[in-house]
DNA sequence: GCCAACTTTCTAAACGTTTAGTCTAACCGT
DNA sequence: ACGGTTAGACTAAACGTTTAGAAAGTTGGC
């Protein structure tokens, strides 16, 4: 493969000057420049961009770190950091963790030993020391979706609390008085925000907070089934139930059809998380809508505007949190008991 | 960030030795050795990778080049890619095109400039002279999904032809005799495999193959949807549909309800990919299961093979191409007209 | 005590760029 | 005709590794 010396050779100049057309960082005269481009167009030439990454210290790739880009949520938020990272010239480079602390120790490594120009990244739970030690390190950090608190990183987040609080409002306002929660991982940021918004939509309009009504589904499909067919096992089951976040959501959906029950006529549900064929169920499913797009596209702007405003600073990025709106979308999963 | 230098100068010894024990490439005294991992130790020392890269010219980076990443089929089709590659020592750089041929060539293009020591390329379509060229310079490619007739790369594909037969013939079994298809993109395999598969089925079970059956969705949700209007809306409407693909499935059942028409007492419907959910729907799905996972993973096993055994070739890969199978998924959507 | 063989370590060149600094020649005003 | 300025091109060091080859030191056989 060619090098930028067979191109000098070929034009008759140094390595230098084609340097200079390549980047046009100095003046060329335009004849000379013409030559060079011809040379590179004859021997096909691509600068090596190793090369470059090793000069200019900056490689003009993210890292990504999720649980798993095969989770719709993540896939679509992905696809939004990658779109704003080619609009910013930068690329993706991908890691799933499977929410196992020891893979993302593993890749956190990885992607500082590949001098990433940053990362985002959803944080499995209590890597913080690593973490921590990064981000002094000088590596740019931006969290996704969840966030570990005493880490000095920004944040873009879905608004989890508002979101259960309003689900929970609107189950109620259906005249539910018992509604069950399925969550997720225990020590993620999302799930104590959701939980306190559906706890504080509860005291706000009276009611006790019941812990036999408050079960962890571990954020997949068939341990939220299970967390459900607890649930609606006991004695006097819930008239709702609500799942925090997509994949528990089809746990319920089946464990409710499990026990030969259906919904919303048996039992109402509310998902967190929609996806793009929650309308084609049936029924067609009420979800607190987020924008995984939008997540995905704002962490890596602000992690690209970052390192535009700052090059190569040792410096922490800093700003605070974001937080992206959800939204209440209403479908036929639950049903008014008035 | 302290550098191998700083390393060798704390321990009293030349880089080189530093490098051999990093990588063992050559023996060292036991306690030099000690001194010089304690000296790593204290400065917190990580090689950087991009040096490593240029020196060894290998990147160990595997460029994954999909349409949309969105898309559940290649969401799991890159999951299972990045496992593979985890496994061997790689990382997973992700590509967007949108299936614009347009953004496909840049990719290529960055891709190669990367030095990336291979890819895997769900090909849009006529990018041929490019991607026979970058394989002419050394680049390693699989295709997955879909593959260019003439480019001489090997591909790992799903059983096209043999699950289009299959649903066809399914729904001949169940007496149908008018069987609409929705096809994707005019101008990959697959499209034209599946297509194949059905009329063979047809002609097989001495059916004529009518053009006015046929219709185009161009693999998108609301194209196969609008296909689907005008498939349905003629006089002798079809008793069944066969969606050749995930999005273009819930097109059909869309459109299906749309009219006021349910599924199946009016219209069979049959899917092809499977869906982690298809079976959460009502109807549940009948659908061609691919194995995306497995694509992804045995496409990248497959460079890691090649690239292990044959380390800085310019020859290009070679090998013939694999056919991961596809299964019947027999569910609710298909009904009986016997 | 000497030579061979081996072990351990070092020196220095490469990998392919970018870029600060220098050199040369042309041009201009006086 | 001369010094000052400028445009255009070049030289060489640097980025952080790996690795072939050389050097120095150790061991062992005789």
């Amino acid at each position: 493969m060619a090098t930028i010396k067979d191109v000098a050779k070929q034009a008759g100049v140094s390595v230098a000057t084609v340097s200079y057309v390549i980047n046009g960082t100095r003046n060329v005269a335009p004849d000379t420049a013409k030559r060079v481009r011809a040379a590179m167009e004859a021997l096909n030439f691509h600068p090596n961009a190793v090369a470059q990454s090793l000069r200019t210290r900056t490689t003009h790739v993210i890292g990504a770190v999720v649980s798993d880009i095969s989770n719709p949520f993540f896939a679509t938020l992905i696809r939004g950091a990658e779109d704003c990272a080619r609009e910013n010239g930068y690329s993706l480079l991908i890691c799933n963790t499977s929410e196992k602390l020891e893979n993302e120790l593993v890749y956190l490594q990885l992607l500082s030993r590949k001098r990433v120009d940053g990362m985002i990244l959803a944080p499995t739970g209590k890597n913080d020391e690593l973490i921590r030690d990064l981000i002094t390190r000088g590596l740019q950090i931006v969290f996704i979706d969840r966030k570990i608190d005493g880490v000095d990183a920004p944040a873009v987040l879905s608004e989890n609390e508002e979101g259960a609080y309003r689900a929970t409002r609107y189950l109620i306002e259906q005249g539910h008085r018992q509604i069950g929660i399925i969550l997720g991982l225990p020590h993620v940021s999302t799930t104590t925000e959701r939980l306190r918004g559906y706890e504080r939509a509860l005291t706000d309009n009276g009611f006790e907070i019941d812990r036999a009504l408050i079960a962890y589904g571990h954020s997949q499909v068939a341990e939220g089934k299970e967390a459900c067919l607890d649930l609606l096992d006991g004695a006097d089951r819930p008239s709702a139930v609500f799942a925090t976040n997509n994949l528990m959501t089809i746990g319920v959906m089946m464990a409710i059809h499990k026990l030969g029950l259906s919904c919303p006529q048996d039992v109402s549900v509310v998902g967190f998380d929609d996806f793009e064929w929650a309308a084609a169920f049936e029924p067609p499913l009420t979800t607190v809508a987020q924008d995984p797009y939008r997540i995905g596209y704002e962490a890596v702007q602000l992690l690209c505007e970052y390192i535009h405003a700052h090059p190569h600073s040792q410096d922490a990025i800093k700003g605070e949190d974001r937080r992206i709106g959800v939204k209440l979308q209403i479908r036929g999963s639950v049903e008014s008991i008035k």
